[in-house]
DNA sequence: ATGGGTGCAAATCCTTTGCATCTGC
DNA sequence: GCAGATGCAAAGGATTTGCACCCAT
């Protein structure tokens, strides 16, 4: 049962969700403090990790910069750019057959709950910038 | 080309090959002090990403205790339990058709190098602990 | 008035870096 | 003798925590 967001939980939420990118804590908490002047960086913290507890935002992983937020709880895979980093969400669908996911949890003893697909490779950006 | 090795990064690779587990670089640290007790954490540090670099073992991603190292270079998946985080090798294939991976790529806008699974759920440990 | 949320600053933890020293060639 | 590797300690950056205060109920 999910329980209320105050106000606060609900400006960290929206800003999370409306974001195009993956975005790091402290670039949430840049965001956030343009409507809540006063909010501190440990509030930020604070409500990312209920949220996550909650279900509303999925935390991704850590990256250099830390951990990233994804507002798009839905399953989907991401890409990562394996030269500046970038993470960027797959907008099709990697269809993985579910006995071959269930077969592979089996052999690995665990109980399957959920996948993800990683793709590895250069983002357009750095494949224009490296020529 | 592959850099020869000198003899502390040879046991630091040595130690990373032999774990089954993926270690993190503390318990790299640790075991390799059995070893070479005058090694410092910085130089485990500095031969980890010697070795990355160089195609030796593989980042996994930084986990709560920091980040884990593979040995095993070669396409595999991984399991993480929801419940204690552990990172576990998938020991068979999950096999997702080339094109598929090259499609889903292509709508990301990444030129794809390689790929992963991810498989989530509760390993065995954590089933039986919670009854 | 009461319990949870919050800001701030200090503390923690992982990782990197500066620097003087050491090593192998 | 030199270039690169190393140990140690200090610095850095992300995240968490302690605590007093504030707010809504």
């Amino acid at each position: 049962m999910k329980v209320e967001l105050n106000s606060n939980a609900q400006a960290v939420l929206g800003i999370v969700r409306a974001a195009h990118n993956h975005p790091t804590v402290l670039e949430i908490y840049e965001e956030v403090k343009r409507v809540r002047p006063r909010m501190g960086l440990a509030s930020v913290y604070r409500i990312l990790h209920h949220l996550v507890e909650q279900g509303y935002v999925k935390e991704i992983e850590r990256s250099e910069e830390g951990y990233r937020y994804d507002g798009h709880v839905s399953r989907h895979d991401h890409a990562v750019c394996t030269d500046c980093g970038a993470l960027l969400d797959v907008p099709v669908e990697i269809s993985v057959p579910q006995e071959v996911l269930q077969a592979a949890a089996r052999a690995t003893g665990i109980e399957l709950s959920s996948h993800e697909v990683r793709l590895y490779g250069l983002c357009s950006a750095c494949r224009m910038r490296n020529n």
